[in-house]
RNA sequence: GCGAGAGUGGCGGAACUGGCAGACGCCCUGGAUUUAGGUUCCAGUGCCCGCAAGGGCGUGGGGGUUCGAGUCCCCCCUCUCGCACCA
């Protein structure tokens, strides 16, 4: 009896599905089941999921859905990253509310979501604007300051006037903004919240020593950002402008030494120079006011130069000389367009003969190049006309001469700290991470002003300091909450006297840093987090998002994890142990993007493929870390398949009954049976290593192929219990790719459940094992003819029957082979004279 | 310039350890089913020569190691991504 054929329509029944699992009760926890923390990155709620989403939780729904399978207690959580400016844009194009375009989008977002049947436990959702999320981001933010690794401070900054906000260093690239690619980045000198980010710079690069299970790519970016260099500070005693004995007069502020920063103190004879950048602070006590502003007005704007050149470098002499420790004597301090104030201590020592940028800066200008390192071998060349920055043997170096640069380095900086006039040191190029932001939409940065007794922490137990939900929303823009005086004005918690709230908010990427800490107790409303959820949970087994988080929120991330260590809140230094970064998406070769017309809109294919099809496609067209480009048919492709699989097995009748694993088949119930096991070793094999899930749907593909060509032999040659048995394994395999079409047959089938419910089928070893194969015959390399051998044949059996084979008879010609080269199980190659 | 990755049919890709290059899918062609179109099912499909049997060529280019190289080594070319005077 069979059941009668329908078409294969996904939105018959895709929909239906949808609905019981949004519904149904995330399973409970069993402790004694191992946990695995799948995690994919929490969008931003644009309006609606575009590809890109739809790969990343594809691949991380494939995942999460066979470790099920297979055992695990699974925690698969999903959230939004509600704050960020687009919120403040809509609000203004429609005059609606931030929070009512977020919300909105949310819940459709979230609709999207559960028609892709992607398998969150929506009990933990987490929604980053609400109260209930940022309060706690105000709680860290204070218990940051109590550690003193949320402080303030003035400095010059990055503004993106685009977003009429200050951005982290992190958050500019090549100069300008990266939300707004043809915004170059203006800099700003105002005070602003820092988090002490480079407290934690060497522990970030020392245990990115230790995350294996993360891509080398984004461990070198990480490395490169933190940017660690082992050197020394050296400071220099100042001597004022003037002639001989009568130095002119100095303002009170004037500064009587200088510190550098340099990694090759070895070359410190031969400086020629004293470098600042313009904005170094001492310039100010240095120079009189035509002079300061000369110099600041060499200070580059960030990007300012062309990619891919450098601006010509510019300076002029101070007038002042400083003296160098270990010569004792005086050298010109300049101050130049070259030298960075945000790296080391903002002012260097130039040694022209030894560093290319030195060297061009005195050529230009006519300073010495005074030469203190040769070449360790004494033969070797020496560029004529640049710097030679190697290191080598010192010369002209007083009592280091004759050191080489490693062993010199060592007794200098022992040498200029006995003198305390310098030490050994590491310096960063990650710098701390500023997170004010002059806008509205944002956590609120929980502080007061106080005339009286200055800057007040609001206490614990007023959190959170709530967004105030009346802003005036104008055609220029959403008042941030300088512009809100209900918010503004307060009391000091201290004296109680009138007193003012900080209105910078936080950067968004404060809240996406821990969040996956608050999926582990949602709803708590004393900590964060639940400290025993934390350590059954944490940390991440498996992160799966964009490369181009790979430093911004992974390196934030990170350093939130280690001060919450450090505060006592959780037990892991590092919160992702295996980082998975999926390719992109393009379309006719581009980004998909609106303005290039080039978009595919996941809602049209699930209306036209369905969520199978779709989400089986983006994960067939090409390995999941690489890019690839879209193609229209490929999906087409995908609903052709799912229908082939439907169809197949809506033939067939099936029980519940398993095959005995020493179950005896004959005939072709070996075929099927062999190529059922060999694809699920396959398969099982690929979830454990590369993710590869082309391959997977190929080889199940291949397997169908083989139940249509077998499909005669159904109840004939092959055994109904075999058949069913090897149909039931191809669900299963295929249910963590296309889980509609799989639960829809497995009701159809009238068995209990789903195929989500059911254990991952174990391949059988004897089962996959060829007891034939077929073997290359190769004369000289070039495969003649072949072989059908028992899979046991050994290399001299090979040899003897691929020898008498007539077309190898007829190659040799009666001459006889120099080699024979005979591999059992693969070919048997007779090398030959040409 | 520096760092990382990638170059395989008309297209996406497969070949994980050196052992039949092109699995699987798309496109295209033909056949069956169908009143017809679509759907479905089956077959063909790297390039060149050949009616065929068969032969030659072929994984960006050049060289090398090896019985044997898409895979290992050296040199070069192209593309993608990241960094951008970090002393």
């Amino acid at each position: 009896m069979t059941m009668p054929e329908r078409d294969y329509q996904p939105d018959q029944f895709e929909p239906r599905w949808a609905e019981r699992w949004a519904q149904a009760e995330p399973s409970a926890p069993e402790g004694q089941k191992q946990k695995y923390y799948v995690l994919e990155m929490l969008p931003y709620p644009s309006g609606a999921l575009h590809m890109g989403h739809v790969r990343n939780y594809a691949i991380g729904d494939a995942v999460a859905r066979q470790l099920r399978m297979r055992g695990y207690d699974v925690l698969h959580p999903m959230g939004w990253d509600a704050f960020g400016l687009p919120a403040e844009n809509a609000a203004i194009k429609n005059r609606r509310h931030p929070r009512e375009w977020t919300l909105a989008n949310i819940a459709h977002m979230r609709e999207q979501a559960r028609r892709f049947g992607f398998s969150y436990d929506w009990a933990r959702e987490v929604t980053t604007c609400l109260p209930e999320y940022y309060r706690w981001n105000q709680w860290l933010f204070l218990k940051f300051y109590e550690r003193g690794w949320a402080y303030r401070k003035r400095g010059w900054v990055n503004w993106c006037p685009q977003c009429a906000t200050v951005l982290a260093n992190e958050q500019v690239a090549g100069g300008v903004c990266w939300r707004h690619e043809d915004t170059p980045v203006e800099s700003r000198e105002l005070e602003q919240w820092y988090f002490k980010i480079t407290d934690f710079a060497g522990e970030l690069l020392r245990d990115l020593e230790q995350l294996g299970g993360w891509p080398e790519r984004v461990r070198a970016m990480q490395r490169n950002w933190i940017g660690e260099s082992y050197g020394a500070e050296v400071e220099y005693q100042l001597q004022p402008p003037g002639q001989g004995s009568r130095p002119a007069p100095v303002s009170a502020s004037a500064p009587v030494s200088l510190k550098i920063f340099t990694t090759r103190i070895d070359t410190i004879f031969g400086v020629s120079a004293l470098v600042l950048a313009p904005r170094h602070p001492a310039l100010a006590g240095m120079l009189a006011a035509p002079e300061l502003a000369r110099a600041h007005a060499l200070q580059p704007e960030r990007g300012a130069a062309p990619l891919g050149t450098e601006a010509e470098k510019e300076g002029f002499f101070t007038g002042w000389h400083a003296i160098n420790p270990f010569t004792g004597r005086p050298i010109p301090v300049w101050t130049a367009n070259f030298v960075l104030m945000d790296y080391g201590t903002g002012a260097i020592m130039a040694v022209p003969a030894h560093d290319e940028r030195d060297f061009d800066f005195c050529r230009k200008y006519g300073l010495p190049i005074p030469v203190v390192i040769r070449p360790s071998q004494p033969d070797a060349p020496v560029p004529a006309d640049a710097a030679f920055t190697e290191d080598g043997v010192l010369v002209n170096s007083g009592e280091f001469s004759g050191l080489d640069s490693a062993e010199a380095r060592k007794r200098m900086a022992a040498w200029i700290e006995a003198r305390r006039q310098g030490r050994a040191t590491i310096t960063y190029r990650l710098q701390d991470w500023g997170v004010s932001r002059q806008r509205y939409w944002g956590t609120p940065i929980p502080f007061i002003y106080c005339p009286d007794c200055g800057l007040v922490p609001v206490p614990q137990d007023q959190l959170p300091v709530q967004l105030p939900e009346n802003v005036p929303i104008s055609a220029q823009g959403v008042a941030n909450l300088a512009g809100i005086p209900e918010f503004v004005e307060t009391t000091c918690p201290r004296c109680q006297k009138p007193a003012r709230r900080e209105t910078d908010t936080m950067d968004t990427f404060v809240d996406s840093s821990w969040y996956f800490y608050r999926y582990l107790s949602p709803h708590n409303d004393g900590a964060p987090f639940d400290a025993a959820e934390a350590r059954r949970w944490m940390p991440v087994d498996q992160y799966i998002g964009g490369i181009e988080h790979a430093i911004l929120h992974l390196i934030y991330a990170r350093f939130f994890t280690k001060a919450m260590r450090d505060l006592g809140l959780c037990n892991v230094p590092e919160p992702f142990l295996r980082l998975f970064t999926q390719g992109m998406i393009t379309r006719h070769g581009a980004k998909m993007s609106k303005s290039k017309g080039n978009v595919v809109d996941p809602a049209d294919l699930i209306a036209r493929y369905g969520a199978d099809a779709t989400r089986a496609y983006v994960l067939f067209a090409a390995p999941p870390e690489r890019d690839f480009d879209w193609n229209d048919q490929g999906v087409e492709g995908l609903y052709r398949f799912l229908g082939r699989v439907y169809r197949l097995a809506q033939r067939h009748e099936m029980d519940a009954s398993l095959l005995p694993t020493d179950f005896a088949p004959q005939n072709s119930e070996w075929q099927l049976l062999r190529k059922t096991h060999q694809t699920l070793a396959r398969i099982s094999q690929e979830f454990e290593s590369r993710w590869h899930f082309n391959t997977c749907l190929a080889a199940i593909m291949e397997l169908v192929n083989v139940f249509y060509e077998l499909e005669p032999e159904a109840g004939k040659g092959i055994r109904p219990a075999v058949w069913r048995d090897c149909l039931r394994i191809l669900v299963l395999m295929l249910a963590p790719f296309a889980p509609f079409v799989c639960a829809e047959i497995w009701q159809a089938w009238g068995l209990r459940d789903t195929p989500a419910a059911q254990t991952w089928p174990r391949a059988n070893p004897s089962w996959t094992a060829e007891d034939e194969v077929e073997i290359v015959i190769q004369i000289n390399g070039k495969v003649r003819t072949h072989l059908r051998v028992r899979a046991s044949s050994d290399a001299a059996e090979l040899e003897r029957w691929a020898l008498g084979l007539p077309a190898v008879q007829t190659a040799l010609a009666g001459r006889s082979p120099v080699k024979v080269i005979a591999i059992p199980g693969r070919l048997v190659n007779i090398v030959m004279r040409p």
